[in-house]
DNA sequence: GCATAAGTGAGAACCGTTCTCAGTTACATG
DNA sequence: CATGTAACTGAGAACGGTTCTCACTTATGC
């Protein structure tokens, strides 16, 4: 089980030496903010945008312990929480009582639509337009947050019955 | 803190009188299908309805204790998974780490919105129309599941300004 | 340099929820 | 009614994802 996750955790050090060879500046100060630098983080960070789809804090923690087999875990959910803070990464749902995360680039606001299988992300139109907003408002609410998770197979997944 | 939710509890016992009283006929058959009874359960299914918006399996717990002071957290878990499994319960989202609950006789698919401050429930429509299961499939995905949680505050706690 | 505050890692703690197990009980069956 | 059996109960242990603690290290500004 979990074949291409792990496959997709092999792919991460292509990945990265991709990034470093190509794109010499790091991800890190979207990722952080004003945050210290250690080299800890900058895997996780890299780590995090290796991975194309939605991850768990388990997969990245094993995706980046390729690199540095000495990192602990107390570490990957602390960067995680710290990149969520910044708006680098996104939550984006549980599976199996693990939460979810993704790195989306895309600015406007909207949803994702996870693949089980293999966590493949594509993008969802957020639901509570103004109609909805003011359909709370009719009775009496304000809308202070919303969670919208779609879970579903991608096509690939489909093809291979990897279902879940 | 929790005032409201616990003045809901102690409203509890009245309710359940009201019940048993004007209808003696208890709502378990709904609650548990085929499953057998027990006085817990009857409790526990008598205190799901009284609450008049989402609770948590605490809040049920404690509500339960003020006719059967024995009963166990357990027993509440159980009888709560089988109510949902039952489609008596719906799950919607989650307080401070704690799962919500909610008793909702509307037949027709839809969402809810939960007052953070007091659990009171509005309804909200259901976002994934034809035009977004099309937009999916366009994308090669299946939908196979979804979660809309909105959570806000109802008029009476922005009144109390009981924001959360 | 130096001070300081942030980051790290190991492991313990947390806590909502589930499981285990021995005892109890609802209920179908005859 | 008696009886068998499978469901239910309650106490407490276990589970597991996540957070916390603490001693240590280290990045960074001055
Ligand atoms: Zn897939
Ligand atoms: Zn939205
Ligand atoms: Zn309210
Ligand atoms: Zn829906």
């Amino acid at each position: 089980m979990h074949a291409l996750r792990v496959c997709r955790g092999v792919c991460f050090v292509k990945t990265m030496s991709h990034l470093s060879s190509s794109r010499p500046e790091s991800p890190e100060s979207a990722a952080y903010g004003r945050g210290r630098r250690s080299p800890q983080r900058s895997l996780i960070a890299q780590g995090a945008v290796a991975f194309d789809g939605a991850f768990t804090v388990d997969e990245l923690l094993s995706c980046v312990r390729e690199s540095d087999a000495k990192i602990g875990s107390a570490t990957v959910y602390r960067a995680v929480s710290a990149m969520v803070g910044h708006g680098f990464l996104e939550a984006v749902g549980e599976r199996d009582g693990h939460a979810l995360y993704l790195r989306c680039t895309d600015d406007e606001h909207h949803h994702h639509l996870v693949c089980t299988g293999c966590g493949t992300v594509a993008h969802a139109p957020c639901p509570l337009d103004d109609h909805a907003i003011e359909q709370a408002a009719a009775q009496g609410f304000v809308v202070t947050r919303h969670e919208v998770n779609i879970y579903g197979l991608c096509a690939q997944c489909l093809r291979h019955g990897d279902a879940r």
